[in-house]
DNA sequence: AACTGAAGCGTTTTT
DNA sequence: CGCTTCAGTT
């Protein structure tokens, strides 16, 4: 491979560097070969991204540079002739994670990077090597790769095939303890047999061992097996993993607090250095040049496998390890950096890190107790237009919340504020129905026997082939062994189905015999269109007369389109079983509403934290189902939390919320408690009932007034007194409130349903972004549809804002580009 | 085979 | 309160 970097001369690595930015850095740079992409770290970084021998771990706080330590040491790698882009193992979590460093390691090196086929998420990488090897582990190398909804499906068939009442074991809840057993790195046989005794009368195991048969029979693999099964290859094929052990000179790694115990054991084959690779010229460390990169105080999904442990051992399992902390924060202002600290040192069992700044300490972290939620949405929809009006972007604000219910009031609130703002996380793109139905055709004309696929597709539309017909096919294909297609084939011969499902089910083998030659011949985007069109999809949804189903339509035209930028079906497919985000449209400047948990990587100068009261955030259910290691968790996310903010951070607390229709009461947040009163201020409800003394300060003194006694005493009879009076003030107030917030409120349900099926709702962002001083061609009275929101009458007309009545969803104020006449 | 009502359940979710 | 899921009905 042409490689430029290669001809850098090999640098000592030993020096220690002097002041970034200082004279003598530039210079010793300058003597680097010209390796300007040293100059800008700080000693740390510095040492960091120098130090290329043995096992690393760099623990980065938030905001201390981590990607760019990362980034800068694979540049270095090459740069100094160490390895080639082939030799450098670089892997992260996330798609976008790895997008990301691979642009910017092409920034810094040039083109070289074009070359760095290693550098990738976890199970992209492991596909990657399982494709080579499939036969190994009893795979073919084309096999697919289910995702949960395949996944669910072939167990519900498993749990039927065994008469086990899936109303008492739920299939979903064998996914989870599957997932469970695989993050663990647990074959069937290595399950506890006290955990296998769990599910369906102690047939759990035994259950395992026959998905897991399933699979094979099907050529199919799930996310779990992509690490699983490459771990089963290399220790049952010592000479493969040799293979992978010399051709990785380097080992990087992304959020290593995120690994669980199968990525640790993945990680650890690779790292092993084996007697046959030449030892280091050093004295012997026997360990491979793995470097991790990660923060425990970060590590927020322990719920999800990952295992803290792998970060805290480090120096164990890799003896040995150098550390270097990252504690100089370039993100936040003082204030905010102190607030975090000072939360997060509540935690026990950290490494421990201190993060500070030489930034100024700008403004106080402020906490404002909010009467119930929606005064909350109320107060921070107000905060939010203030900051507007002076000229703050939308695109610079966020809303980060614990659980995404919370998101509602939000919406609604923002809805009739005509305030942009976008979802962030939700529903993606390729999760929903019509994507999958026609993902599924897909699958099933590039591999036939995708059994999954084809169920999901046999009878959409619906073409009379119901469960009693795919029940024959079913039969059929195990009787013979077979694939249901291929089942299909032949039973349409017979006279096993009814005349009518059996005309219907040879039309549809003909269509996928036609399609399938066509695959050849035509480009791959214009085959799909094809098939959507020729199986009648496009046009059920075509017929349907739902609000959402011109937004599926148009779904399913973006998903046409998107296949352009794949060489050919079988590329498109395997990028979407492995990457299942989206880019989601960030061109509009709109408030970023998201959970806690998404906003992991992501930075905002100003962040909103609603909603921090006891059983809400700290989460209850963590709490009782994980105890003490739930709550430090918890208090991770919140640390998480804060630091996502460069210049403000403002909590937020309602005493009083609604869960699942509901009124309860809730007192505040003992986070609250642990955040040092020298760095916050508690400030007062700018659009509570009696907006904060505007109308004459109602209320009295509430404890909020009385900084001085911050973080103590929010369960106290002064507060619960202050609390009452502001309670027993609002329900006279509050009827108010409910007129002038009518129309937000109205007919949420439908709204709810729309986002749901439909994804991220920033065509509400644009719908209200849009909205500019031209006058509408509407007028009263005129009959309309929208979108999102069905069939209504105009009522009135605002500039282009109009005033509808919706049959379903009541009176809403639109912007009149999104409304159509009918 | 397709519709309709009742019952149950209700965090976070990188791949 | 609302949504999803399933079983029973036509």
């Amino acid at each position: 491979m042409a490689d430029p970097a290669q001809r850098e001369p090999a640098e000592s690595t030993d020096f220690s560097a002097p002041a970034p930015g200082g004279i003598a850095a530039r210079a010793l740079a300058g003597r680097a070969g010209g390796a300007a992409y040293l100059a800008d770290l700080n000693p740390e970084q510095r040492r960091a991204v120098e130090t290329l021998d043995g096992p690393v771990l760099v623990l980065a706080g938030a905001g201390t540079g981590k990607t760019r330590v990362l980034t800068t040491r694979i540049a270095h790698i090459l740069a100094t002739g160490r390895a080639y882009p082939s030799q450098i193992l670089a892997v992260t979590f996330t798609n976008k994670a790895a997008r990301e460093m691979k642009e910017r390691v092409g920034q810094m090196v040039g083109q070289v990077v074009e070359g760095m086929p290693w550098l990738g998420t976890f199970h992209a990488i492991g596909v990657k090597i399982l494709r080579r090897h499939a036969e190994l582990v009893g795979l073919k190398s084309d096999f697919t790769i289910l995702d949960e909804d395949d996944q669910v499906r072939l167990i519900k068939q498993l749990l039927e095939a065994e008469n086990i009442d899936d109303k008492k074991w739920p299939a979903r809840v064998f996914a989870g303890m599957l997932d469970h057993w695989k993050n663990r790195g647990l074959t069937p046989d290595q399950v506890p047999s006290g955990e296998g005794a769990v599910f369906a009368n102690g047939r759990g195991k035994k259950l395992y061992q026959a998905y897991q048969e399933r699979l094979k029979t099907l050529n199919a693999v799930d996310f779990g097996d992509l690490l699983l099964e490459c771990i089963r290859l290399f220790r049952e094929n010592p000479e493969v993993l040799r293979q992978y052990q010399d051709r990785f000179k380097f080992i990087l790694v992304d959020e290593y607090q995120d690994t669980n115990v199968a990525q640790y054991l993945w990680l650890r084959l690779l790292a092993q250095r084996t007697s046959l690779s030449s030892p280091p010229a050093g004295e012997g460390t026997e360990q491979k040049n793995i470097c991790c990169v990660g923060d425990d105080d970060q590590s927020i999904y322990g719920w999800r496998g990952a295992e803290v442990d792998n970060i805290l051992r480090f120096e164990h399992d890799f003896p040995g390890a150098k550390i270097v902390r990252l504690e100089r924060n370039y993100r936040s202002t003082g204030h905010i950096l102190a607030t975090a600290a000072h939360l997060i040192a509540h935690n026990q069992g950290r490494l421990g890190k201190t993060l500070h700044t030489e930034d100024v300490d700008g403004e106080k972290v402020t906490v404002t107790a909010c009467w119930d939620s929606e005064e909350e949405a109320r107060a921070i929809g107000e905060e939010i237009e203030s900051l507007h009006r002076q000229g703050h972007a939308l695109d610079e604000i966020a809303i980060l919340v614990r659980a995404s219910f919370q998101m509602r009031e939000f919406e609604d609130r923002f809805v009739t504020l005509g305030l942009p703002y976008r979802v962030i996380g939700g529903p993606r793109f390729y999760e929903r129905a019509e994507i999958r139905d026609a993902l599924a055709y897909l699958r099933v004309i590039h591999s036939p026997s995708d059994d999954l696929a084809f169920e999901r597709i046999v009878n959409v539309p619906k073409r009379g082939l119901g469960d009693a017909s795919v029940q024959v096919l079913h039969d059929y294909a195990r009787k013979h062994r077979v694939p249901l297609t291929e089942a299909a084939r032949v039973v349409v011969e017979t006279d096993s189905l009814g005349a009518k499902a059996r005309s219907s089910l040879r039309g549809l083998l003909e269509g996928f015999s036609r399609w399938r030659s066509q695959n050849d011949s035509l480009p791959h985007n214009e085959l799909a269109e094809i098939v959507l069109d020729e199986s009648g999809y496009t046009e059920m949804w075509q017929k349907d007369r739902s609000p959402d189903a011109p937004g599926r339509l148009d779904n399913l035209k973006e998903l046409v389109r998107s296949m352009e930028e794949f060489e050919n079906l079988a590329g498109f497919l395997e990028h979407i079983s492995l990457v299942m985000d989206t880019d989601s449209d960030a061109s509009a400047d709109a408030v970023n509403i998201m959970t806690l948990h998404a906003a992991k990587g992501l930075e905002f100068d100003t962040v909103f934290l609603p909603g921090w009261e006891e059983t809400v955030f700290p989460n209850q259910r963590s709490l009782d189902e994980q105890g003490r290691a739930g709550l430090e968790e918890e208090r991770r996310l919140a640390h998480v939390g804060i630091t996502r903010a460069r210049k403000r951070a403002k909590i937020f607390f309602a005493t009083n919320r609604r869960t699942h229709g509901l009124w309860q009461t809730n007192i505040p947040s003992r986070f609250l408690d642990e955040l040092p009163p020298a760095n916050v201020e508690v400030a007062e409800s700018k659009a509570g009932f009696g907006a904060g003394g505007n109308f004459g300060g109602p209320f009295g003194p509430s404890r909020f007034d009385q900084a001085a006694s911050f973080g103590s005493d929010y369960g106290s009879p002064g507060w619960q007194r202050a609390q009452k009076r502001r309670g027993g003030f609002s329900e006279d107030e509050q009827s108010d409130f409910a007129d002038a917030a009518e129309g937000g409120r109205m007919g949420t349900n439908f709204q709810r349903n729309a986002r749901r099926r439909h994804g991220p709702l920033t065509v509400e962002g644009e719908l209200v972004a849009k909205s500019t001083g031209t006058v509408s061609a509407f007028s009263p009275g005129d009959r309309v549809f929208h979108q999102k929101f069905g069939n209504g009458n105009v009522v009135a007309v605002d500039g282009n804002k109009l005033t509808i009545a919706f049959d379903k969803a009541g009176e809403k104020r639109v912007v009149d580009s999104f409304v159509e006449r009918v």
